[in-house]
DNA sequence: ATAGTTTGTACTCGATACGCGTACTTTTTT
DNA sequence: AAAAAAGTACGCGTATCGAGTACAAACTAT
């Protein structure tokens, strides 16, 4: 159930004995969590969102966003989203409004690299 | 630490009974989590936030956000933040992108109604 | 107001899982 | 190759769990 613990420890290139002593606790047990052999108590699983800096969900495989809230979003998914997550003055962007943007910007990015090539020269 | 669970069920109107029926488990149990009695193991911590239709994070109140992932985001918001929240084929967007983004929403937005009552007349 | 029903609270019990310490194995470093 | 570090597995005493039940409080119907 915490099988991403092992991930996100390796990643900063902790021990298991190291990620522990931050907790406080002992390896064993750390090690139990991350081999789904023990379960934390909440406030351990709040301790490890927080060490981690990541949210719960995240450690519990409910999501596969690293941090909540302001969340990282690619606009090109939001088409295909069935709720709407971007408003403008209170006002949700409609499917359209969205194409029309993703291509007004890609245009713009397009033009900009040439302009600054034009310049250079 | 499960203070919330309460909350939620009220404002859903459910008993204690119901909600514990929901969940397969007894009454009692479900009454030690609101309680803050007993604790949830972390399976059943993820069937609450299910049943409640909100985050793991929001349940323990780690943050006052009732849905994750996909935040509703007011795009104004967004120039100020400090943490780049929107990318687009995988690059973040720019304050002037952004702001280029929000003129070009608003000036679309205006010719539309106008164009709707022309066609009223 | 009273009786019946529903809901919430408190308690007990048996079973299970916890955290810890330790030993052993594997991997890494010297 | 030897030593050190890291990871894995195990046993123990204790705490906590889920469930069932009894009781109290709140709500509803008459």
């Amino acid at each position: 159930m915490l099988d991403r613990l092992s991930e996100l420890r390796k990643e900063r290139k902790w021990s298991l004995q190291e990620t522990a002593d931050q907790l406080g606790i002992a390896k064993s047990t750390y090690a139990g969590y991350e081999s789904g052999y023990r379960e934390p108590s909440l406030l351990s699983l709040t301790q490890l969102a927080e060490l981690f800096e990541t949210t719960v969900d995240f450690l519990l495989g409910r999501t596969d966003e690293t941090y909540g809230g302001h969340g990282v979003t690619e606009i090109t998914e939001i088409i295909h989203q069935k709720n709407v997550s971007l408003f403008l003055d209170g006002k949700p962007l409609t499917p359209d409004e969205i194409i029309d943007f993703i291509a007004f910007i890609r245009t713009k990015r397009e033009l900009k690299p040439k302009r600054s090539l034009v310049l250079e020269k």
